[in-house]
DNA sequence: TTAGAATCTGACTAAATGGTCAAGAAATTG
DNA sequence: CAATTTCTTGACCATTTAGTCAGATTCTAA
């Protein structure tokens, strides 16, 4: 079958299984063998197609901003607080769920300082916060909201929102659960929904009619 | 000059020489000699008095867990939720201010599945969990609070409170600051504060009175 | 003071690991 | 159906690095 088709195939291949052990273990805990054995090739083969182990490491990284940045251009001031940001939450939470390495190998490099990511930090994703934050100021003026610092708010959304995909191992622990399911992401997702909504002074939808 | 004495200090020197660096660079990317550098001794020093790499990182673990335990007995069913819920925040916010570092260690080790936590998670955590969940449950019954999911709303107080330390880089940049000073510490615990206790139907008290 | 224990240290070693390479297999093309 | 390019792979190498060790140094106790 047709190369170009398999070269890309393989490709993905490689990051996918990069990503999952690039989270699992850390940039310096992964071995390049190891992403061979999980991507079902040979380590040469890995070589071929990324020049370096921190190569394959960015490549893992952009794919995971794109993949991320996809479904996320958010709303305006026209719309609905408390159904905006619903949404956002919901949303954000059903991506960890969807796609845990990523988002712990996004959080493991921000955690040691975020060395690759000072370029997308700096000159993407500050921008789009700036974005959302004139948003809200917006909805507080226009007496939609309780004032509310927007930064914080979005800082605050993100930490809960990931934690269970991030901490996953001691959430489990601490429910004494075997795994996350589907009927537990539902309830964070509303449970956080909810405690943000009240307290930005929204009032909160019922999701059961 | 007596060498017990010696010995106690050199332990702890190394001990938070390691912490900084694992923190820095996670378990793998940690370099003994990095540690001993760091800690003003040669590297042999330090297999002295630790057994091997993986030793220490344990040894860092629980000497965080240690102090981590010790401020924390938290309230009980008779205290007014609100001004406990309170403390609690400002207390991890603190916390997480004064050492990043070990916030951040015991976060990489978490994110990469725990694998020397799960003890203390189950028979550790997860008890001291439970019995915070069942005063919050007597102040539901009691109708001093709304309903809330005791579980979530501890997960929910971690994630936030621990966010300023572990994700520092991308709190940073997204500010556009170069440090975390102790204003923006203030308004945080203020904010996430404030957030939860409405969350939960509490009255927030001014903190300037 | 001195024997003996505890501590310290530079030099060394064995193993692990990222990366290379040359030769072969497969696909593409004119 | 060559000729050429692209891809695959086992074997190999150079480097890094955790851990060792024997000898020096410092402390303790009698």
């Amino acid at each position: 079958m047709a190369n170009r088709h398999n070269r890309t195939i393989q490709k993905q291949q490689i990051l996918t299984a990069a990503k999952q052990e690039y989270a699992l273990r850390g940039f310096s805990g992964t071995r390049m063998q190891a992403i061979a054995d999980r991507a079902g090739m040979p380590k040469a083969n890995i070589h071929y197609h990324f020049k370096s182990k921190q190569g394959l490491y960015l490549a893992v990284l952009d794919q995971i901003i794109d993949t991320w940045n996809q479904p996320f251009e958010w709303v305006s001031a026209d719309d609905d607080p408390a159904e905006a940001l619903d949404n956002f939450i919901r949303n954000k939470v059903q991506q960890s769920y969807n796609d845990p390495a990523a988002s712990r190998l996004f959080a493991s490099e921000i955690i040691q300082g975020a060395p690759h990511l000072q370029e997308y930090l700096r000159h993407r994703m500050r921008p789009w916060v700036k974005a959302r934050v004139a948003v809200i100021e917006n909805w507080i003026k226009a007496g939609k909201m309780r004032e509310t610092d927007p930064y914080q708010l979005i800082f605050m959304i993100w930490a809960s929102t990931q934690h269970y995909a991030d901490f996953q191992a001691q959430v489990l622990a601490i429910l004494n659960k075997a795994e996350f399911d589907s009927d537990l992401l539902q309830e964070t997702a509303s449970f956080i929904s909810g405690m943000i909504l009240r307290g930005c002074g929204l009032s909160v939808k019922d999701n059961k009619p």
